[in-house]
DNA sequence: AACTTGTATTCAACTTGTTGAGTATGAAAT
DNA sequence: ATTTCATACTCAACAAGTTGAATACAAGTT
């Protein structure tokens, strides 16, 4: 229940909306947590039957109403506790590697597009990823939050960058005219 | 779908068991997809269904008998098309960050315990990895199947080691004496 | 003699993630 | 005038992943 306990955090810094949280998710989450708006509404809908949080229905002008989330202190002990075990590596499932082990039944060529695609998105999130690291550098001083905040972003970066790095590598091998007897076709 | 498609690249390297492909995911496809032995039971049978693979029953002496599976035409068809689609990354969701995040309102030891904990995991399998790169170097030819899966292992030793360096240069700084002032509880 | 390990498969229940439709409003753009 | 965008939430169906039990036999270990 990584997600449930992903929003609880979100919601000890302030109490928000599901489209806030998921907002919130979007900008500075994402490095490392990715998840669906209807994701967080149906986990908010299981929170709050839990106990984890309780909502406050606020009328807006202009905007439809929204429902802030708060968390209880039954959801602050939660997270405490979760916070406190042992976690374990993320299983890993990449689509674009599946791709590769099938590469000799592939077209050479389509396999390099691909990876360069790739390394295209890589490098766009590591741009951004950059003008956030940026930001964070110019403030003087950096609340506790934010300074957590810059770690996560400081993972994505290094996550992103080896992204980068795999794909050039590839794209050197596979590039390479001495590679030709690897006609990788059998 | 794409356990099934990473199931039939594997088949379509030479026929075999659910068993013998689990054991394969953790030998060989594991540094990219994981997947448990219940899930590949699962999804072979619904690949049967719709015809990608045939089962033919191999009788065994000293071992129950088994289910060796093969690729049909469909099943050929099915993951060559599959392989020529563009991909996007793999969403990310790691409770270690989600934890990070969660720093403030936590002990600072026991974070550090936590990433410490991490980095030895991460060291650990970069170890096994670097031991079947070894093997991979001493080859003198290596077949374009065993190339690629040279290729996939590249990307899980560029993986571990940026976790490996994120999980250090956390240490450093929340280990560092000056980080005093940061003491993180809010 | 009992336990563990390895081979080999199946079934069920549950949780999590994906996809898409549906409702509603105001503001800005074409 | 209509479309698009941003805010704000709900529901349903389906696909994929997790957890745990059950069955079966042989070989090796304690």
């Amino acid at each position: 229940m990584a997600l449930a306990h992903t929003i609880l955090v979100v919601l000890l810094e302030e109490p928000n909306s599901g489209y806030g949280i998921s907002k919130r998710f979007e900008e500075n989450v994402g490095c490392f947590w990715q998840a669906s708006q209807q994701q967080i509404y149906r986990e908010l809908g299981k929170m709050d039957r839990q106990g984890w949080i309780s909502p406050t229905v606020i009328p807006q002008e202009g905007k439809p109403d929204k429902k802030v989330y708060a968390v209880t202190d039954t959801g602050r002990q939660e997270v405490l506790k979760w916070c406190m075990e042992p976690t374990t590596p993320t299983p890993i499932r990449e689509d674009l590697l599946v791709q590769i082990l099938a590469a000799p039944y592939l077209d050479r060529q389509i396999v390099i597009t691909e990876i360069q695609r790739r390394r295209a998105i890589h490098q766009q999130i590591l741009d951004h990823y950059h003008d956030r690291d940026r930001w964070f550098r110019d403030q003087l001083n950096l609340s506790p939050q934010d300074r957590c905040r810059y770690f996560t972003l400081k993972r994505g970066i290094s996550y992103e960058e080896s992204w980068v790095d795999w794909c050039s590598n590839m794209l050197d091998i596979l590039q390479d005219p001495n590679f030709l007897e690897g006609e990788l076709q059998t």
